[in-house]
DNA sequence: TTGAAAGCGCTACCAG
DNA sequence: CTGGTAGCGCTTTCAA
C-alpha cells in the first residue's frame, strides 16, 4: 500500500460508481444491500476513512475555529481561562475549539509552526507564553489571528493584568493589616519560558515596603523552581528563621498552598501565627479559604475569546478591552500579626 | 453580498489572476509590491477568509481530530480527565484536539448532530454522558468512532468504574475505622441527566453496611441537587441532628467540600469528631487533606485516547482495557471515632 | 438502484 | 512576476 485509499479506489476495488460508493457511506439509502455490503467490505479491508476536507469542500460546510495554545507548566490557573474561553466560545454556534499544548520553552517554535502549518484555525489565544515577531508574522501570513493572554509585556493584542501592581496590592493589604516582616516566595527569575511574572510581583512587593518605609532582609526572599511541593520546602526555610515572618506574600496560589502545608507540618496556626496571601484566584482556593488576589482568570479567557471573535467577523479593530483591576480576595489565612511580635 | 467571498471574486476584483492572489495571501514572495497591495486591499474589503477545507485538501495536509464531549455539570473531574486525554494527543503529533461542551440534557442530541455533521473529529471521547442507540448510529454513520468515560452502564466502549463498588468500598473503611453512625450524602436521583451515579454509590453504602450487619436511618441519608453549596447546608442538617452521625460519605469531592465547610462553621472538627470521605479525587482534594476514593481521572483519559487512536489505526479492535479497581486515598478527614460515641 | 460528470475553493505547476 | 490549468477527494444532481 502506498497511499491512503480513496472513494475512487473503494469504487474502482469494489467494482461500482464513485457515486454508489458515497452512498453507501452516508447512510447508505437507496442501495441494494447487496452492493452495500461488497462496498463496505472494500472499506474495511482497506481501513478506508474518508477525507474530511474533501467533504467540508463539497458539502460546503466551512470549519471554523479557534485555537488555544497553553504551557502546561502554568496548568491550573489556565482551566479557569479555559472556562472564560469555552463559555463564549460555545455561545457562538458557528466556532470550535481546538486546543493545543506546549511542554517545553523549546518546542514552542514547533508548535506554533505546526498550528500554522495545519490551517485548522483561524485565531489563536496563547496562554502564557511568549509568541516572537517572527512567528507572529508567521501566523499573520498563514491567516491566524493571534492574542496573548499574559501578563508579561509584549507586542500585539494582548490581556492581561498589571504583576507589578498585582504583588503591590498584596504586599500594601498585609502591611495594612500591620505586619513589618513579610517574606516572598516566587519563581527563581527569570523563570525557563523567560516570564517575568516572578520579577515583577516581586518588584510590586519591593516598591509597598519601600514606600511603607520597610526594608527588606533577603532571608526572607525565597525564590525556586514552581510547585507545590517546591514552596513548601521554602516555606519550612522561612519558618525555621530565627526571627521568622509573620506574613508570606507567595507568587501563585500553588505556592501559596506549599506554605499553608508547610505551616500545618510546623505546627504554626494560619492566620493567627502566619498570614499568607496567593496570587492568581484559583478555584481551589476557594476550597482552601486561601486570601489572594484575583487576576479576573475566567473573565480574562473571555475577554480574549471575544476579541478574536470581533476580528474574524470584521467588526472590531483595536485592542482588547481590558480586565478589571487586580484586586484582594479576603478569606481566612490573613489577620492581623500577634501583639507580641513587636 | 451574497455569499462569501472566494478567492475568484478576489482575483477577479484585483484585476488579477487566481494564482496570483493566492500568492499574496501565503506569504506574498513573487509578488510586484503594487499587485500585493492591490490585492490586499480587496481581501480587506471584502473580509475575505480562505477555507480551510479547500486548502487543506488541495495542500493534502488532513485533519485529523478526536473530539472531546463534557457535560459543563460535571466539571472538577472532567479537568484532571481532560489532562489524560490531553497527554496522549500530544504524545501523537497527528491529532487534535477538539473540545466540545453541553449544558444542558436537551441540548445533548443537538450537539451529537451538530459533531455529526461537521465531520470536523474522527473519533468521539464523551465524557459523563450518555449516547443513546440512535446517536450512535448517528455517528457510526458519519464515520465517527465513539468511546464514553462513564461509569453508568452503557452500550459501546466504555471506560470507568464500578460506582456500586466504589461506595462500598468507602463505607467500608468508614466501617473499619470503626465507625457506625455513617451518613450517605448525595445527589437526588435520577438527576437531570439521568446519570446513576448517585444512585449506584448509595447502594455500594447500603450494601457495606448490611454486611456489617448495621442498619441506616433514612435520617443519615441527605439527597439534593448538585453542588458545594447544596452539600454545606446537608452537611448543616447532619450536623444538627439529635444523634449525629460520625463519619459522612460524600459521593463526590465537591460535595465533601462543602461538607468540610460546614463542618467548620459549625465548630465541629475534623476528623476528630467527624470523618469526612469523598470520591473522585480530584485535584483540589489533595489541596485540602481529603480522604477519598480515587477512581483513577486522568488514567481514564489516557485509557480511552488510547483506544480510540488504537481503532482509528486499524490496530485494536474489542472492548477498552479496564481501569485499575477503586482505592481509597487516605489523607486527614478520616480516623476513627471518639471512644465517647458509644 | 446506479454511473457519469460537474463542481466545492484553493494550491501548485507551467508557460509566458 | 504573472495568468492559466490541472487536480485534491468527496457529494450531488441528472440520466439511464
Amino acid at each position: 500500500m502506498e497511499r491512503k485509499p480513496t472513494l475512487d479506489d473503494i469504487a474502482h476495488l469494489a467494482g461500482v460508481g464513485k457515486g454508489t460508493a458515497s452512498r453507501v457511506i452516508n447512510g447508505g439509502t437507496h442501495v441494494r444491500k447487496e452492493t452495500r455490503e461488497k462496498v463496505m467490505k472494500v472499506i474495511n479491508d482497506l481501513g478506508y476513512r474518508p477525507s474530511s476536507a474533501a467533504r467540508r469542500l463539497s458539502r460546503r460546510v466551512p470549519l471554523r475555529s479557534v485555537g488555544v495554545l497553553e504551557s502546561v507548566l502554568t496548568a491550573p490557573a489556565f482551566v479557569d481561562r479555559l472556562r472564560g474561553i469555552q463559555d463564549v466560545i460555545e455561545s457562538k454556534e458557528k466556532f470550535e475549539l481546538t486546543l493545543y499544548s506546549c511542554t517545553s520553552p523549546e518546542r514552542l517554535k514547533q508548535k506554533l509552526d505546526h498550528i500554522a502549518d495545519m490551517h485548522t484555525v483561524e485565531a489563536l489565544i496563547v496562554v502564557d507564553l511568549d509568541v516572537s515577531e517572527d512567528q507572529r508574522a508567521r501566523l499573520a501570513s498563514a491567516g491566524v489571528t493571534l492574542v496573548s493572554i499574559s501578563n508579561a509585556a509584549g507586542s500585539g493584542p494582548q490581556v492581561g493584568i498589571d504583576d507589578e501592581r498585582g504583588g503591590y496590592v498584596a504586599t500594601r493589604y498585609l502591611l495594612e493589616l500591620g505586619h513589618k516582616r513579610i517574606a516572598y516566595l516566587g519563581d527563581v527569575f527569570p523563570d525557563p519560558f523567560g516570564f517575568k511574572t516572578s520579577r515583577n510581583r516581586y518588584r510590586g512587593y519591593v516598591q509597598a515596603l519601600e514606600d511603607a518605609g520597610l526594608s527588606i532582609g533577603q532571608e526572607y526572599v525565597q525564590l525556586g523552581k514552581h510547585g507545590k511541593a517546591e514552596a513548601q520546602a521554602m516555606c519550612a526555610t522561612l519558618l525555621s528563621l530565627p526571627d521568622r515572618p509573620t506574613a508570606i506574600f507567595a507568587m501563585t496560589d500553588i505556592q501559596a498552598l506549599g506554605c499553608l502545608e508547610a505551616a500545618r507540618e510546623a505546627k504554626v496556626n494560619v492566620p493567627q501565627d502566619l498570614s499568607i496571601i496567593g496570587f492568581d484566584d484559583i478555584e481551589a482556593s476557594s476550597h482552601v479559604g486561601l486570601t489572594t488576589v484575583t487576576q479576573h482568570l475566567s473573565e480574562s479567557g473571555r475577554v480574549a475569546t471575544q476579541y478574536v471573535l470581533g476580528v474574524l467577523e470584521g467588526r472590531r479593530t483595536g485592542d482588547p478591552p481590558s480586565l478589571p483591576d487586580v484586586e484582594v480576595v479576603v478569606r481566612r489565612t490573613t489577620c492581623p500579626p500577634r501583639e507580641e511580635g513587636q
